[in-house]
RNA sequence: GUGACCAUAGCUCAGUUGGUUAGAGCAUCUGGUUGUGGCCCAGAAGGUCAUGGGUUCAAAUCCCAUUGGUCACCCCA
């Protein structure tokens, strides 16, 4: 048998009405906030990715789904949005059109990472860019509007956490007394952490070992040395996220993998989920445009986990979506009637009601076991005394009560089923 | 990439110290007097016990390999 690649899956039609609701959520969340839907292809050339997210990341250097084309190109099925935003931003020169862009995406992503819970080689992102504008305002609004999202599907159990990268050169200048510091414990770090000490030393902080985390406890944080201009951007958020009643930690530990972060990084992270408990995570990268070619402009995004999220919402059981109604279901008395019960359904579907009827020639009990299975509000009996006389008979499924109906009146009848 | 655990019907799971024809619930299908659902009742269908090898008189059960899955590390949404 065949079954899907590790790491993809399905979604039954089953599944359908609650991913559904979340679509409809951020859709009407980001269209509040006035940002504009966006999609780019499936796949970019593989050199987008490399040079914005950085060569030497996981995501780059072994999470890829790269390959080459008939046409001798290497191409990337995009395992982030933010990139390819930014390249149609360039390519289509969008900023001279207007000055300030806010756009908004709902894609699948790809990479090939092992699946676990919450986990998965195909899954599925929303999110949000603004590009033209270094305003603090816009990190908090990026950062409220992944709230809203996250608490209008009722989740509780969420926590904000926000840091400050500040500007690359008092990064850099950070990095070097951290290494200082660190220096003195090397011997007790953990292999990782060691090899994290060269690679990306920011890292460290994240570690789970309870020997890495004693040492970092005392370590100097990053938030300590930044530049003025940095802290007076970060308090400018800050400011604007309790204004906007947003509840949120500073959590100095966090470090976001992707290189091309500046200033404000955050994350949304859920305690009802497994051990991947962000759900969304994102911050400002106000040198990226410059670095993939295009002008000086600042940027800032974030992006959210769908399945994670609906995992979230599963667990906490933060909604409920009421199942699918059908208007009404034929069911035909006399098996040799199909044909006409049939051309009556396409009549009603035409009308603008949601109607079914049986393709198996089942027994009238069957019929009816379906309609009911099938959640149908109104059944309507075709066939029988009633047809010589013009007439259905409608059962309503909810009473049980039953009228007879003229041909001639089923018009009247489809107008008051569409109001219900 | 590393590690741990798991694999029996469409789904969730029983299956004794290895012992005859592998079970249940749910779901599906058909009925329970002419043309009426849910609840209830009766019945039916559905399994190469993941695959391949081995041990044994005998394997769903023990051993090995393979494949797939789950969770965790790493990293990330």
């Amino acid at each position: 048998m065949i079954k899907a690649i590790t790491g993809t899956r399905d979604i039954l039609p089953q599944d359908i009405p609650k991913w559904k609701y979340l679509e409809n959520i951020v859709n009407g969340i980001f269209s509040k906030f006035n940002y504009k839907e966006i999609r780019t292809p499936i796949f970019e050339e593989t050199a987008l990715f490399a040079r914005s997210i950085g060569e030497t990341t996981d995501i780059v250097s072994k999470e890829m789904y790269s390959f080459i084309d008939r046409g001798g190109t290497s191409v990337t099925l995009k395992p982030e949005m933010t990139a390819a935003v930014v390249r149609a931003l360039i390519e289509h020169s969008l900023e001279k059109k207007q000055s300030l862009n806010k756009f908004f995406y709902i894609s699948p992503m790809f990479r090939q990472e092992r699946p676990q819970a919450g986990r998965f080689r195909q899954f599925h992102q929303f999110g949000a860019e603004v590009l033209g504008s270094n305003d603090p305002l816009l990190d908090a609004e990026i950062i409220i509007m992944a709230y809203d999202i996250l608490s209008s599907l009722g989740l509780k159990k969420i926590v904000v956490k926000i840091n400050s990268l500040g500007v690359p050169e008092s990064r850099e200048k950070y990095k070097l007394i951290l290494a200082e510091y660190l220096k003195k414990y090397h011997d007790k770090l953990s292999a990782q952490s060691k090899k994290r000490f060269d690679s990306n030393i920011l890292r460290i902080f994240d570690s789970k070992e309870n020997q890495d985390q004693k040492i970092m406890e005392h370590a100097p944080l990053l938030i300590e040395h930044l530049d003025d201009e940095s802290l007076e951007h970060f308090e400018k958020v800050k400011v604007a996220l309790l204004g906007a009643n947003i509840p949120f930690e500073i959590d100095a530990k966090l470090v976001r993998g992707l290189d091309y972060y500046t200033h404000t990084t955050f994350e949304i992270v859920s305690r009802s989920v497994g051990s991947q408990s962000a759900l969304c995570g994102g911050g400002r990268y106000n040198l990226l445009v410059k670095e993939l070619g295009g002008g000086d402009i600042p940027g800032i995004g974030f992006a959210a986990g769908m399945e994670r999220i609906l995992l979230a919402c599963e667990n906490e059981k933060s909604f409920s979506v009421k199942e699918e109604e059908i208007d009404i279901y034929i069911v035909t008395l006399e098996k040799e009637l199909i044909q006409k019960a049939y051309q009556f359904a396409v009549n009603l579907r035409r009308s603008g009601l949601i109607v079914d009827l049986d393709y198996l020639s089942r027994s009238v009990k069957a019929q009816m076991r379906e309609a009911n299975k099938a959640s149908a509000k109104f059944v309507i009996f075709f066939g029988g005394n009633e047809l010589n006389q013009k007439e259905i008979v409608m059962k309503d499924m909810k009473t049980g009560v039953q009228v007879n109906i003229k041909f001639d009146d089923v018009d009247k009848i489809i107008f008051t089923i569409k109001g219900r």
